[in-house]
DNA sequence: AATAAAGTCTATAAAATAAATAGGGTTTAT
DNA sequence: ATAAACCCTATTTATTTTATAGACTTTATT
Protein backbone atom coordinates (compact mmCIF):
# COMPACT_ATOMS: atom_id res chain seq x y z
CA UNK A 1 0.00 0.00 0.00
CA UNK A 2 0.90 3.18 -0.83
CA UNK A 3 1.72 5.23 2.16
CA UNK A 4 -0.18 8.59 3.14
CA UNK A 5 2.79 10.71 1.48
CA UNK A 6 2.18 9.57 -1.62
CA UNK A 7 -1.32 9.31 -1.31
CA UNK A 8 -1.33 12.63 -0.29
CA UNK A 9 1.30 14.09 -3.01
CA UNK A 10 -1.28 12.81 -5.58
CA UNK A 11 -4.00 14.53 -4.37
CA UNK A 12 -1.81 17.70 -4.56
CA UNK A 13 -0.69 16.82 -8.11
CA UNK A 14 -4.29 16.61 -9.26
CA UNK A 15 -5.72 19.39 -7.84
CA UNK A 16 -2.19 21.64 -8.94
CA UNK A 17 -3.17 19.45 -12.42
CA UNK A 18 -6.82 20.86 -12.33
CA UNK A 19 -5.57 24.92 -11.59
CA UNK A 20 -3.05 25.01 -14.33
CA UNK A 21 -4.66 28.51 -15.39
CA UNK A 22 -4.17 30.12 -12.33
CA UNK A 23 -0.68 31.19 -11.62
CA UNK A 24 -0.24 29.99 -8.18
CA UNK A 25 -2.04 27.49 -5.47
CA UNK A 26 -2.23 27.56 -2.36
CA UNK A 27 -1.09 25.01 -0.23
CA UNK A 28 -3.73 25.46 2.58
CA UNK A 29 -6.30 25.57 -0.09
CA UNK A 30 -4.74 21.71 -1.04
CA UNK A 31 -4.77 21.02 2.15
CA UNK A 32 -8.36 22.54 2.85
CA UNK A 33 -9.82 20.47 0.11
CA UNK A 34 -9.08 16.97 1.35
CA UNK A 35 -8.72 17.77 4.83
CA UNK A 36 -4.85 16.77 5.49
CA UNK A 37 -2.84 18.91 7.61
CA UNK A 38 -1.41 21.99 6.00
CA UNK A 39 2.42 21.18 7.72
CA UNK A 40 2.52 17.46 6.48
CA UNK A 41 1.66 18.87 2.91
CA UNK A 42 4.39 21.54 3.14
CA UNK A 43 7.06 18.73 3.49
CA UNK A 44 5.15 16.91 0.82
CA UNK A 45 5.23 19.86 -1.36
CA UNK A 46 8.65 20.70 -0.88
CA UNK A 47 9.63 17.41 -2.01
CA UNK A 48 7.69 17.39 -5.31
CA UNK A 49 9.33 21.12 -5.89
CA UNK A 50 12.87 19.50 -4.85
CA UNK A 51 12.72 16.54 -7.50
CA UNK A 52 11.80 18.95 -10.37
CA UNK A 53 7.57 18.52 -10.49
CA UNK A 54 6.98 21.92 -8.84
CA UNK A 55 7.94 25.33 -8.98
CA UNK A 56 6.96 27.72 -6.29
CA UNK A 57 7.00 31.63 -5.64
CA UNK A 58 7.63 32.51 -2.56
CA UNK A 59 5.78 35.87 -0.18
CA UNK A 60 2.89 36.85 -0.54
CA UNK A 61 0.71 35.93 -3.76
CA UNK A 62 2.92 32.96 -3.78
CA UNK A 63 1.99 29.49 -4.00
CA UNK A 64 2.99 26.54 -6.02
CA UNK A 65 2.17 25.28 -9.91
CA UNK A 66 3.28 22.31 -11.86
CA UNK A 67 5.98 23.09 -14.06
CA UNK A 68 5.77 19.36 -15.98
CA UNK A 69 2.83 18.29 -18.20
CA UNK A 70 0.62 15.82 -16.28
CA UNK A 71 1.73 13.39 -19.25
CA UNK A 72 5.17 13.31 -17.67
CA UNK A 73 4.58 12.56 -14.35
CA UNK A 74 4.33 9.31 -14.33
CA UNK A 75 3.33 6.98 -11.03
CA UNK A 76 6.65 5.61 -10.85
CA UNK A 77 8.11 8.96 -10.09
CA UNK A 78 5.60 9.99 -7.26
CA UNK A 79 6.02 6.70 -5.55
CA UNK A 80 9.79 6.40 -5.84
CA UNK A 81 10.05 9.88 -4.75
CA UNK A 82 7.47 9.43 -1.81
CA UNK A 83 8.07 5.68 -0.93
CA UNK A 84 11.42 4.57 -2.19
CA UNK A 85 11.54 1.37 -4.09
CA UNK A 86 8.63 -0.20 -6.67
CA UNK A 87 10.53 -3.89 -6.29
CA UNK A 88 9.09 -5.97 -3.71
CA UNK A 89 12.58 -6.73 -2.64
CA UNK A 90 15.39 -4.85 -1.92
CA UNK A 91 17.83 -7.32 -3.62
CA UNK A 92 15.72 -6.71 -6.67
CA UNK A 93 15.35 -2.44 -6.77
CA UNK A 94 16.79 -0.61 -9.21
CA UNK A 95 16.92 2.50 -7.32
CA UNK A 96 17.57 1.53 -3.44
CA UNK A 97 19.53 -1.97 -3.81
CA UNK A 98 20.38 -3.70 -0.92
CA UNK A 99 21.25 -7.49 -0.53
CA UNK A 100 18.97 -9.53 1.59
CA UNK A 101 20.39 -10.62 4.76
CA UNK A 102 18.99 -14.33 4.69
CA UNK A 103 19.92 -15.12 1.12
CA UNK A 104 22.73 -17.24 0.92
CA UNK A 105 23.42 -17.12 -2.82
CA UNK A 106 21.82 -13.93 -5.01
CA UNK A 107 23.05 -15.79 -7.91
CA UNK A 108 21.38 -18.88 -7.12
CA UNK A 109 18.13 -17.50 -5.81
CA UNK A 110 14.77 -18.37 -7.39
CA UNK A 111 12.50 -15.50 -5.34
CA UNK A 112 15.28 -13.06 -6.29
CA UNK A 113 14.39 -13.89 -10.01
CA UNK A 114 10.85 -13.97 -10.11
CA UNK A 115 10.83 -10.80 -8.06
CA UNK A 116 12.82 -9.27 -10.66
CA UNK A 117 10.35 -10.11 -13.35
CA UNK A 118 7.48 -8.80 -11.40
CA UNK A 119 9.90 -5.79 -10.45
CA UNK A 120 10.05 -5.49 -14.86
CA UNK A 121 6.54 -5.68 -15.29
CA UNK A 122 5.11 -3.69 -12.35
CA UNK A 123 7.31 -0.86 -13.69
CA UNK A 124 5.73 -0.71 -17.09
CA UNK A 125 2.44 -0.50 -15.87
CA UNK A 126 3.31 2.21 -13.04
CA UNK A 127 5.14 3.83 -15.87
CA UNK A 128 2.61 4.12 -18.03
CA UNK A 129 0.18 5.66 -15.77
CA UNK A 130 0.32 9.43 -15.47
CA UNK A 131 -1.13 12.32 -13.48
CA UNK A 132 -2.87 12.73 -17.39
CA UNK A 133 -4.77 9.77 -16.99
CA UNK A 134 -5.76 11.02 -13.35
CA UNK A 135 -6.77 14.07 -14.35
CA UNK A 136 -8.54 12.70 -17.36
CA UNK A 137 -10.72 10.28 -14.77
CA UNK A 138 -11.88 13.52 -12.36
CA UNK B 1 8.14 -3.94 0.23
CA UNK B 2 7.13 -6.88 1.12
CA UNK B 3 7.61 -7.10 4.96
CA UNK B 4 10.10 -9.32 6.49
CA UNK B 5 6.90 -12.15 7.09
CA UNK B 6 6.61 -12.63 3.69
CA UNK B 7 9.51 -12.51 2.80
CA UNK B 8 10.75 -15.62 5.33
CA UNK B 9 7.49 -17.04 4.21
CA UNK B 10 8.79 -17.39 0.61
CA UNK B 11 12.05 -18.81 1.56
CA UNK B 12 10.26 -21.22 3.78
CA UNK B 13 7.97 -22.44 0.87
CA UNK B 14 10.79 -22.62 -1.73
CA UNK B 15 12.45 -24.81 1.30
CA UNK B 16 9.62 -27.08 1.58
CA UNK B 17 8.90 -26.96 -1.97
CA UNK B 18 12.46 -28.84 -2.72
CA UNK B 19 12.26 -31.09 0.19
CA UNK B 20 8.96 -32.25 -0.90
CA UNK B 21 10.37 -36.23 -0.98
CA UNK B 22 11.08 -35.80 2.31
CA UNK B 23 7.59 -36.66 4.92
CA UNK B 24 8.37 -33.45 7.18
CA UNK B 25 10.59 -30.52 7.27
CA UNK B 26 11.56 -28.85 11.00
CA UNK B 27 11.26 -25.46 11.74
CA UNK B 28 14.35 -25.71 12.82
CA UNK B 29 16.11 -26.32 9.78
CA UNK B 30 14.44 -23.91 7.39
CA UNK B 31 15.53 -21.30 10.11
CA UNK B 32 19.00 -21.98 10.30
CA UNK B 33 19.52 -22.56 6.67
CA UNK B 34 18.17 -18.74 6.41
CA UNK B 35 19.78 -17.33 9.71
CA UNK B 36 16.05 -16.54 10.65
CA UNK B 37 14.69 -16.33 14.34
CA UNK B 38 13.41 -19.90 14.82
CA UNK B 39 10.33 -18.17 16.61
CA UNK B 40 9.58 -15.75 14.46
CA UNK B 41 9.34 -18.42 11.72
CA UNK B 42 7.09 -20.69 13.74
CA UNK B 43 4.79 -18.42 13.99
CA UNK B 44 4.33 -17.59 10.07
CA UNK B 45 4.64 -21.30 8.90
CA UNK B 46 1.75 -21.56 11.33
CA UNK B 47 -0.53 -18.68 9.12
CA UNK B 48 0.34 -20.76 6.20
CA UNK B 49 -0.77 -23.79 7.80
CA UNK B 50 -3.82 -22.06 8.61
CA UNK B 51 -4.34 -20.41 5.33
CA UNK B 52 -4.15 -24.03 3.76
CA UNK B 53 -1.07 -24.46 2.22
CA UNK B 54 1.10 -26.63 4.73
CA UNK B 55 0.12 -29.05 7.09
CA UNK B 56 1.95 -30.30 10.15
CA UNK B 57 2.86 -33.28 12.15
CA UNK B 58 2.95 -32.47 16.13
CA UNK B 59 5.27 -34.66 18.10
CA UNK B 60 8.63 -36.17 18.12
CA UNK B 61 9.75 -36.61 14.47
CA UNK B 62 7.19 -34.39 13.44
CA UNK B 63 7.46 -31.07 10.98
CA UNK B 64 5.45 -28.96 8.42
CA UNK B 65 5.20 -30.20 4.27
CA UNK B 66 3.62 -28.82 1.56
CA UNK B 67 -0.12 -29.86 0.69
CA UNK B 68 -0.50 -27.69 -2.23
CA UNK B 69 1.09 -28.09 -5.38
CA UNK B 70 4.00 -25.13 -6.52
CA UNK B 71 1.86 -24.53 -9.30
CA UNK B 72 -1.28 -23.62 -6.93
CA UNK B 73 0.56 -21.06 -4.69
CA UNK B 74 0.75 -17.99 -6.31
CA UNK B 75 2.60 -15.00 -5.28
CA UNK B 76 -0.44 -13.10 -5.03
CA UNK B 77 -1.95 -15.41 -2.20
CA UNK B 78 1.45 -15.23 0.23
CA UNK B 79 1.27 -11.82 -0.04
CA UNK B 80 -2.57 -11.31 0.65
CA UNK B 81 -2.22 -13.53 3.80
CA UNK B 82 0.71 -11.86 5.14
CA UNK B 83 1.23 -8.28 4.19
CA UNK B 84 -2.67 -7.53 3.31
CA UNK B 85 -4.16 -6.05 0.27
CA UNK B 86 -2.35 -6.39 -3.24
CA UNK B 87 -4.00 -2.48 -3.91
CA UNK B 88 -2.00 0.76 -3.60
CA UNK B 89 -4.57 2.58 -1.92
CA UNK B 90 -7.77 0.97 0.67
CA UNK B 91 -9.98 2.14 -1.69
CA UNK B 92 -9.69 0.06 -4.52
CA UNK B 93 -8.74 -2.82 -2.26
CA UNK B 94 -10.45 -5.94 -2.96
CA UNK B 95 -9.96 -8.28 -0.06
CA UNK B 96 -9.02 -5.43 2.45
CA UNK B 97 -11.73 -2.20 1.56
CA UNK B 98 -11.71 0.70 3.48
CA UNK B 99 -12.93 4.02 2.33
CA UNK B 100 -10.60 7.09 2.10
CA UNK B 101 -10.67 10.02 4.23
CA UNK B 102 -9.20 12.53 2.55
CA UNK B 103 -11.62 11.49 -0.96
CA UNK B 104 -14.52 13.69 -1.34
CA UNK B 105 -16.09 11.51 -3.58
CA UNK B 106 -15.39 8.29 -4.36
CA UNK B 107 -17.19 7.58 -7.52
CA UNK B 108 -15.47 11.35 -9.16
CA UNK B 109 -12.12 10.51 -7.71
CA UNK B 110 -9.51 9.98 -10.63
CA UNK B 111 -6.75 8.02 -8.61
CA UNK B 112 -8.87 5.86 -7.41
CA UNK B 113 -9.97 4.95 -11.15
CA UNK B 114 -6.43 4.85 -11.97
CA UNK B 115 -5.42 2.99 -8.87
CA UNK B 116 -8.11 0.10 -9.54
CA UNK B 117 -6.44 -0.07 -13.04
CA UNK B 118 -2.93 -0.46 -11.57
CA UNK B 119 -4.70 -3.21 -9.14
CA UNK B 120 -6.20 -5.63 -11.87
CA UNK B 121 -2.81 -5.33 -13.84
CA UNK B 122 -0.67 -5.77 -10.50
CA UNK B 123 -2.85 -9.03 -10.00
CA UNK B 124 -2.50 -10.12 -13.41
CA UNK B 125 1.07 -10.57 -12.59
CA UNK B 126 1.17 -11.94 -9.07
CA UNK B 127 -1.67 -14.67 -10.08
CA UNK B 128 0.81 -15.51 -12.44
CA UNK B 129 3.57 -15.97 -10.69
CA UNK B 130 3.53 -19.11 -8.15
CA UNK B 131 5.98 -21.34 -6.36
CA UNK B 132 6.94 -23.61 -9.23
CA UNK B 133 8.60 -20.15 -10.97
CA UNK B 134 10.57 -19.92 -8.03
CA UNK B 135 11.28 -23.70 -7.80
CA UNK B 136 12.30 -23.64 -11.66
CA UNK B 137 14.78 -20.90 -10.69
CA UNK B 138 16.69 -22.31 -8.02
C1' DA C 1 10.17 51.23 5.54
C1' DA C 2 6.72 48.35 7.77
C1' DT C 3 3.66 44.67 7.55
C1' DA C 4 1.58 40.52 6.52
C1' DA C 5 1.41 36.62 3.60
C1' DA C 6 3.51 32.79 1.89
C1' DG C 7 7.05 29.32 1.08
C1' DT C 8 11.73 27.07 3.37
C1' DC C 9 14.08 24.30 6.51
C1' DT C 10 15.28 21.37 10.38
C1' DA C 11 14.14 19.14 14.40
C1' DT C 12 11.26 16.69 17.43
C1' DA C 13 7.17 14.21 19.20
C1' DA C 14 3.45 11.01 18.80
C1' DA C 15 1.25 7.13 16.82
C1' DA C 16 1.16 3.09 14.33
C1' DT C 17 3.13 -0.99 12.57
C1' DA C 18 6.49 -4.58 12.11
C1' DA C 19 9.70 -7.64 14.15
C1' DA C 20 11.09 -10.33 17.69
C1' DT C 21 10.72 -12.79 22.04
C1' DA C 22 8.64 -15.42 25.76
C1' DG C 23 6.56 -19.17 27.79
C1' DG C 24 3.27 -22.46 28.73
C1' DG C 25 0.27 -26.04 26.18
C1' DT C 26 -0.50 -30.16 23.38
C1' DT C 27 0.69 -34.12 20.73
C1' DT C 28 3.34 -38.21 19.59
C1' DA C 29 7.39 -41.53 18.82
C1' DT C 30 10.30 -44.07 21.42
C1' DA D 1 7.87 -41.48 31.17
C1' DT D 2 10.39 -38.58 28.38
C1' DA D 3 11.88 -35.69 24.94
C1' DA D 4 10.92 -33.71 20.59
C1' DA D 5 8.13 -31.05 17.96
C1' DC D 6 4.28 -28.12 16.70
C1' DC D 7 0.36 -24.79 18.82
C1' DC D 8 -1.23 -20.59 20.73
C1' DT D 9 -1.46 -16.05 22.85
C1' DA D 10 0.60 -12.25 24.83
C1' DT D 11 4.09 -8.96 25.39
C1' DT D 12 8.11 -6.29 24.34
C1' DT D 13 11.19 -3.91 21.35
C1' DA D 14 12.44 -1.60 17.23
C1' DT D 15 11.37 0.86 13.26
C1' DT D 16 8.77 3.65 10.39
C1' DT D 17 5.20 6.78 9.46
C1' DT D 18 2.60 10.66 10.54
C1' DA D 19 2.17 14.92 12.53
C1' DT D 20 3.65 19.13 14.83
C1' DA D 21 6.56 23.08 16.08
C1' DG D 22 8.92 27.06 15.36
C1' DA D 23 12.20 30.05 13.56
C1' DC D 24 13.74 31.87 8.89
C1' DT D 25 13.39 34.01 4.22
C1' DT D 26 11.14 36.14 0.48
C1' DT D 27 7.91 39.34 -1.66
C1' DA D 28 3.62 42.27 -2.62
C1' DT D 29 1.39 45.94 -0.81
C1' DT D 30 0.58 50.11 1.70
Amino acid sequence: MLSKKTKYALHALTYLGKHRESKTVLIHDIAEEHGISHKFLENILLELKKAGLLGSKKGKGGGYYLIKEPKDIPLSKVIRLLDGPIALLPCVSINYYEPCAECKSEAACGIKKVMAQVRDETLKILENKTLEDILTNE
